[in-house]
DNA sequence: CCCAAACCTTACGAATTGTAACAGCGCCCG
DNA sequence: CGGGCGCTGTTACAATTCGTAAGGTTTGGG
């Protein structure tokens, strides 16, 4: 695996510098160009990751530099103009551009900005939300409870939406009040048995002891604590 | 093909308003939240293509947030933050964020960065015409399903619709609203019991058990998850 | 000890969802 | 042109879920 290759476009000497220093002290390899004419021709022989254009050259329209580059070459261009008016930076990014950096700038940022391009693309995570809590384990993706022995026992919607409202909040009071807001229901007193009977289907499917609740307590008169040791995953 | 999705997590108002307005002129459709919570809970249920966060939030760590939104949901994720430290940005860049804007913003620089992040490789998502999931294999191409022993099954373009669906939300909750909508199907009485026929035809092809379904979950009152690994191809 | 309020549990019914059976449609082929 | 075949929506009825109602039980104050 070769370093990324960075290629710098700017008329200004000072610039170059500052940026290839960073950019090589990031780990990246550089090519600098004064001039368009010079980077159009390096580019038959190189293929950078990512360009590096002022706009403002001398020699070339930046613009349309940038509109060949993106979209004919398919390169990742970043600008770095001193053009910082809103209407440069839209046609700018509308032309291809995939950043637009405006002078002056700090060069950890552009490292940085360059560090994003680079990633690859990203991967639609299928990462689903699991906790697990005194040797329970749920999970929201199947909506199941498995218990020590790997037992599994289905949970509902209703009933996950409780059980989420616990595993986010554990060894914490939650008022009925904050649990009606929550789960959506209006706040009558129709809707307060609804609660109840949501937390005592709750409470069966986890095998809780009526007498003796382990994991959903009861605080009469302002709400519920859950007292588990949750850790998501 | 649907208008891309860009969700709007702020907890001022009139941000919000300026950027959902400006949004929706350009032609997205948008979903405002001003709590991280709500916004989570969303994602749930959507999938936005592009999320605009604002650090600052009083009711979390943003930065956090956007940790999880990148790097474990996936999400492209673009910062916008009164915070305007070169190290700010950079460490929220690092933490997986795609772009940072800085408040005060231009609506018009948000629209043009947030089309250059719908246009790059990353949501050019049909690029597969396979997918592969817990031993099957979907091509549609040939709309045929193939299982772990080589037997081909095939399943019909409203099957496929579907199966699709499914397959580019694994492990989302996907609402049956959303889901008519993406149907094409009027939202009457009617193609209500037409969604279902579908899904049973493809549970059916599938061989689920009806008692005990493992790749395609009902949720009641809500709608369905799909539970395959999917790896498009 | 008594009582009212708060809370739990059970049973039932309305709403939601699954699926088998049927009908309409388009298509291919003889 | 007619008949068969596959696809798809519709209908009807079964199964599941979840709020509601109606008790019973617990709590805490006096």
């Amino acid at each position: 695996m070769t370093a990324p290759l960075v290629t710098i476009l700017d008329d200004e000497p000072e610039i170059r510098t500052i940026l290839s220093d960073a950019l090589e002290d990031a780990g990246f390899r550089t090519l600098s160009f004064s001039r368009a004419a010079a980077f159009e021709a390096a580019l038959r022989t190189h293929t950078p990751d990512v360009c590096l254009v002022d706009l403002g050259l001398p020699d070339t329209d930046g613009l349309a530099l940038v509109h060949r580059l993106a979209l004919e070459q398919g390169a990742t261009v970043i600008i770095i103009s001193g053009r910082a008016q809103v209407q440069d930076r839209v046609t700018g990014l509308e032309l291809g551009a995939d950043d637009y950096i405006i002078k002056p700038f700090d060069p950890a940022e552009v490292v940085a900005r360059i560090r994003v391009r680079l990633r690859g693309p990203k991967t639609s995570a299928q990462t689903g939300q699991v906790a697990r809590f005194n040797g329970w384990t749920a999970s929201f993706d199947s909506y199941t409870l498995t218990d020590a022995n790997g037992t599994d026992t289905p949970f509902s919607h209703a009933e996950g939406e409780v059980l989420r409202l616990f595993l986010d909040a554990p060894k914490r009071l939650i008022s009925r009040a904050h649990m009606q807001e929550s789960l959506g229901g209006a706040a009558g007193d129709s809707f307060d048995r609804a609660m109840d009977v949501r937390i005592s289907r709750l409470r069966t499917k986890l095998r809780e002891d009526p007498k003796n609740p382990r994991l959903i307590k009861t605080i009469y008169g302002a709400g519920y604590i859950f007292l588990g040791d949750v850790d998501w995953q």
